[in-house]
DNA sequence: CTGTTAGCGCGTTCAA
DNA sequence: TTGAACGCGCTAACAG
């Protein structure tokens, strides 16, 4: 094994042409199939390559016109979270079927961080961006600031930017969920959600006054809080919920942070001599791991966020490869979600 | 506001130069900080770019001499884990320190799709790697294979290649969680594990036997099942633990899938009637949300997936910006890890 | 302070 | 079937 002629560096075509006694073109030919060269000569080609341990230039590559980079650009807004994991799992898997890579960032929920994420994908000439914004300002977002790349939304919309955008079917989901504790006989049902301003939020709260307001329930201010963002502070809520003279007998919890928060709460009145059946069940907005284990009954408005990841990668690649990818009005996808009672 | 020279493309720095009435060179040198240029050229120079939405192309500017590509790869194994979503944003978060980026790729555990990974960031000109190794054979990470290209082992090693790495205390965790069993009096305790030929299962089996030998206890192999690697084979091993004729008191789990696993078959034992102080109680190598309201007591052996992916980008950062990276050992850190009883 | 030249690695075009 | 020339977008080095 011979090493590679400049330590230090990746070797360049042209010195797999040197090595192979052929000029760069014919190891550029070889590399692309192997079209009007001769089968010998490939042979010492791709023998060099072995053994200089030729890639080649991806960046080089995509500089060339009519060449892409192959990059489709995803940004999350927090990658610890399996979520948003599996949603980019989804766009991968179908961006992945065309030959395209993802490259993904994590905004953190933090505007500037998405803006700055958002430059630099454009800046590595991805061909597509896939968004769950983080709410802020959108100014960065607008077609003249996009050139030619097509942006597709996930998760939220945000208003007065006319883009595609794939979205969960909230409104009914929550309608669906507390209707559910309506029709078990609850009829004090708090409600757990994160900050009115959010998207979602503003959502799922539509759907939970929509099936009070069906059953002729009349709305308690006392039970809604809506203002926690993660578990712990969810579990403050709750605690505040559960102390009042009448509490509530039954929460729907508009996602996954306030659900676990609530389920901590609950957990901690138990450890300190509750009985479970003084105590809330639970209509969750999102699934959670364990969810059929827990001292009170729990039922799950369920979806699958890598097919939410498809359908978003299906948008965008309807986008890409024809020259109108700005025609046609934005398409909005809202995908359907399923109520179950938590049994795993 | 005036649209895009050419839509379809992004502008180039000669139409910003066109449009300011100056050279390329002088938009360069602007948008490098400005050094010798006037102001009022500087002026015009951004007014352009911003009217023509310009950006520079990154992959051009990473093919000159001397300039780099600011991108780390990272490959892990699962996305959709929390575990690796948070190990990568901790690999992020120490290499934005220095101005470079993550480009992130998910291998599923197939060797196949981390050949094919490890080369398309090697083609995309990357300056470093982090993996999380899915276990294959491994000749396209040796080093000749990289070029000058640093690699950074994370969770598990690769025998017979000496690259540095950053693993967990596997041994010391499972020792002392066996430990901690024993000790409150258990004797029979179940071990649940992943394939044994994954480098953590073996070295957790082994902390779990050396607490045993430690204690006098002989192993029985009856309670021994180490070929889970999904919470469904998780929960079916745990059954014919309890089915056993003398079950185990206490089960030790080497990984979240198993925890998970053990937890949704005491469940059901829980449901078709089972009294909670006839099932095993559990310790689980790896955290997991909710662990303090199971039905039985829960330890957990934890750790902070974040701080590993801070310390593999650190270690990796240390290989770069000098000449003789390839020089010095190969560097083993070993995170140390917590026991406690779970409450949360 | 500003512009010209040259070349990074690659692949299309054209010529041999 | 093969190779030479050229240019993609950008910037270091060198004029001016």
């Amino acid at each position: 094994m011979v090493g590679v002629a400049h330590p230090g560096k990746q070797p360049t075509i042209k010195e797999v042409a040197l090595r192979a006694g052929v000029s760069p073109m014919t190891v550029s030919r070889t590399l692309a199939g192997g079209a009007n060269v001769r089968p010998e000569i490939q042979e010492r080609v791709l023998e060099a390559v072995r053994e200089l341990g030729y890639r080649r230039n991806e960046n080089a590559r995509s500089l060339r016109p009519g060449q892409t980079s192959g990059l489709i650009g995803v940004a999350i807004t927090n990658l610890g979270n399996p979520y948003y994991g599996n949603f980019a799992l989804g766009v991968e898997e179908a961006v992945a079927a065309t030959g395209r890579r993802i490259i993904l960032g994590n905004t953190g929920g933090d505007p500037a961080r998405e803006r700055q994420l958002v430059a630099d994908f454009l800046g590595r000439q991805v061909e597509g961006l896939v968004l769950v914004p983080s709410g802020g300002p959108s100014d960065h977002l607008r077609p003249e600031r996009l050139g030619d790349v097509p942006l597709v939304l996930a998760s939220r919309r945000i208003y007065g930017l006319d883009v595609d955008a794939v979205l969960l079917d909230d409104v009914g989901g929550a309608y669906r969920g507390t209707l559910a504790l309506l029709d078990a006989g609850h009829t004090r049902i708090g409600y757990l959600g994160n900050v009115s301003s959010a998207f979602t939020g503003g959502r799922r709260y539509e759907g939970y006054l929509h099936a009070l307001e069906e059953r002729g329930i009349p709305l308690d201010p006392a039970l809604v809080l809506r203002e926690q963002q993660d578990a712990d502070s969810a579990s403050e809520a709750t605690r505040r919920l559960l102390d009042l003279d009448e509490p509530p007998t039954a929460i729907f919890s508009a996602n996954n942070r306030n659900s676990i928060g609530a389920l901590h709460e609950i957990g901690r009145r138990l450890r300190a001599g509750a009985d479970a059946a003084d105590l809330p069940e639970l209509v969750s907005f999102d699934d959670f791991e364990l969810a059929g284990l827990m001292p009170v009954p729990v039922t799950v408005v369920d979806h699958d966020p890598r097919e939410l990841g498809r359908e978003a990668a299906k948008l965008l690649l309807s986008r890409l490869g024809n020259g109108d990818r700005h025609r046609g009005p934005a398409r909005l996808v809202e995908m359907p979600v399923r109520l179950a009672p938590a049994v795993g």
